[in-house]
DNA sequence: GCAGAATTAAAACATCTGTTTTAAACTGCC
DNA sequence: GGCAGTTTAAAACAGATGTTTTAATTCTGC
């Protein structure tokens, strides 16, 4: 109860936005959990979206700036080389993991939340996103581009998501792991490792063979 | 508006849900949009919760059916022998993208609206999503075991949930990956081709040297 | 110590939620 | 044709939601 009341409720919100979602979360349940006035809210962000979006902001901005920071340590580092598809994936991914492994700062009830509201973003929250990433994902494609110059720019760009899918499930909390069976998720440097392990494994795969569908049709009807 | 009133419903519920999520769909929504009568959803299913739960059983259920299915057709026709990886994943993910490439039957929709879900399960959809999953989980967690007995267990079920994190942003829709640039997904085929390259290279990756948190600190003392 | 601003408190607001109730319309069957 | 059961229609219900208003309180600079 220490830190005033702005602070509070920010906490609350983060905790329970996470558990709830953006829709299940009412001001009255924040205000309860932050112990503040219902009407405080609204005094110190003006509307709950305002709320939610600083909510974002507070830790996605360090996040991205974590991100850029040691992707320049690596470029400064590597002296004009290309860099080694390790190093992108730990300067992205593995910056998230590890924010999502600190349970001190509440990194980990925030990368869950973003996760979860990744794939299901409001009108409003989705633009909010663009903007903050919009940095942080032009810097990393050009970095991979010139790592993997033999991949195709599509290719990449979907196992760049399909990476953001799987980042997402392994910080989503282990509701949904819980389901496969009995399963040890209190480890996060173990964590950091496996995820990191299976990224790798999955962006350095074969690439697939992709005809377009004019060719595909083309072959089906030759062969008929 | 030619099928009967529940069915309208059924279809109205799955398009709207996957857009605004359990919370954010209103019975006044879904009755609109099915061209129903607000309290036909109380008269025909009981509850929204009720609703929900028919939305996603009507297609879970084959879903997985179809999986099992696969999986059996393959080990038939393995005699015994274990399956390759790729077959597995073929039966459990392949599966589930082909269903969300068919737009005819609505496939493409309910994909997104389970992707979206798995992660943020209301209390009474996880009990259910649970039951729903128990078999097909058991089933693919004994070909896999029988097709890697190199890969501890521990090891092969983070894996998995990675690859439902990939699978499930692959079928997301595109809202996210759009965020990453100007891309492609009007090709099923395609998005089939690169997740299952992608999934199999995280699968097939080399192992984590993953040692206890015991081990750690005793390392880290001598090192000291 | 005090005026003026910033913050908190409490109550009320209109609106929307899922659900229930009541009545009307339809359907199949004798 | 008329009557049972089934389905739709319309209205109303209690409760919850985000927001606003009004008043009290606390903080700040002088």
């Amino acid at each position: 109860m220490e830190p005033d009341t702005r602070s509070r409720i920010l906490d609350a919100a983060e905790e329970l936005l996470v558990q709830h979602g953006l829709d299940g979360t009412t001001l009255r349940m924040i205000t309860a959990e932050a112990k503040a006035n219902l009407a405080a809210v609204n005094y110190h962000f003006g509307s709950k979206e305002a709320l939610i979006e600083a909510v974002f902001r507070r830790r996605l901005t360090w996040l991205n700036e974590q991100r850029i920071a040691t992707l320049d340590a690596f470029e400064r580092e590597a002296r004009g080389a290309p860099l080694k598809p390790r190093q992108i994936v730990e300067a992205f991914f593995g910056v998230a993991i590890r924010m999502a492994a600190d349970k001190s700062s509440g990194g980990q009830t925030f990368m869950r939340l973003l996760g979860r509201t990744y794939t299901e973003p409001t009108d409003f929250i989705r633009t909010f996103l663009a903007e903050e990433y919009a940095e942080v994902i032009a810097r990393f494609k050009a970095a991979f581009f010139k790592a993997l110059p033999d991949v195709p720019q599509e290719e990449f760009l979907w196992r760049f998501h399909f990476m953001m899918g799987a980042l997402s499930y392994a910080v989503s909390g282990t509701d949904a792991l819980r389901m496969l069976g009995p399963i040890d998720d209190s480890d996060p440097e173990a964590l950091y490792l496996r995820l990191m392990s299976f990224l790798i494994g999955g962006l350095r795969a074969p690439l697939p063979e992709i005809q377009s569908k004019s060719v595909r049709k083309t072959r089906a009807k030759r062969a008929a």
